[in-house]
DNA sequence: TCTTAATATGAACAAGTGTTCAAATGAACG
DNA sequence: CGTTCATTTGAACACTTGTTCATATTAAGA
């Protein structure tokens, strides 16, 4: 009978039809898969973690960053771009100096939980 | 005077050496930081996010998931590799279907953070 | 044991990413 | 203005990553 079935392309879903219709109803959109996708793509990079973690203890400009990181101002510079772009950071200028700062706490409360679960 | 001093490569270093102090002594160690960028690297592509959002609906083996991804098996499984090296899934094989679930509630919460910065 | 279904794995390739180097802004100051 | 310093940007390159295709595994039935 499963045979019969238009879903019958694995025998196993016929365990779960109602499980299957409630995820697919409860599914976020492309778009926002995409984006969550992109947010986390943001910080998966030990650079951008490392920077992310100095701006969550103090405001710092881009060459203060250069010292923690020991990385070339243009290396560094060219992460926070990254940063900007996915809203995790933002910066105001000082002279010739460039501030950047966690743009809002929800990164922080994003680490936090990150932080849990690599502990184990 | 500021040219003297040993922590001269930029000025601005110096109107802040007591948060770079601080920001340096609570730096979590290089080993951490690059956990935690190898767990948001497991969650930086659209198909995993896909697949841990069904997962946290419900359990389900990997034919279920080729249907909700409209995706190859073999894409899934592939994937479901590296969800399952980064410990956020784990799963159970019941005859020749293998079951999938989330590893833990952890990445729930990280999921509900990344929802509230993805909405702004 | 032979077949079939479900899943996993390996090789290979295109597409994407992080760093370096060189060059370009932008701001202060003589 | 011209110089200097902090930062940004673009090009180039090595390295990584996600998919596809073909080939294993693994389990259940005949």
């Amino acid at each position: 009978m499963s045979k019969q079935d238009p879903y019958d392309v694995c025998q196993e879903r016929m365990v779960h039809p109602e499980s299957l219709e409630q995820v697919l109803r409860e599914m976020p959109g492309y778009r926002v898969l995409g984006d969550l996708a992109d947010l986390f793509k943001a910080l998966s990079d030990r650079t951008r973690v490392h920077i992310l973690f100095a701006l969550s203890k103090a405001e710092l400009c881009v060459c203060d960053l250069t010292e923690i990181l020991n990385m070339s101002s243009s290396a560094v510079s060219h992460q926070l771009r990254v940063l900007r772009a996915s809203k995790l950071v933002t910066f105001r200028r000082e002279g010739k100096n460039v501030f950047y700062r966690l743009a809002d706490a929800h990164v922080q409360k994003l680490f936090e939980q990150a932080m849990e679960h690599v502990r184990e």
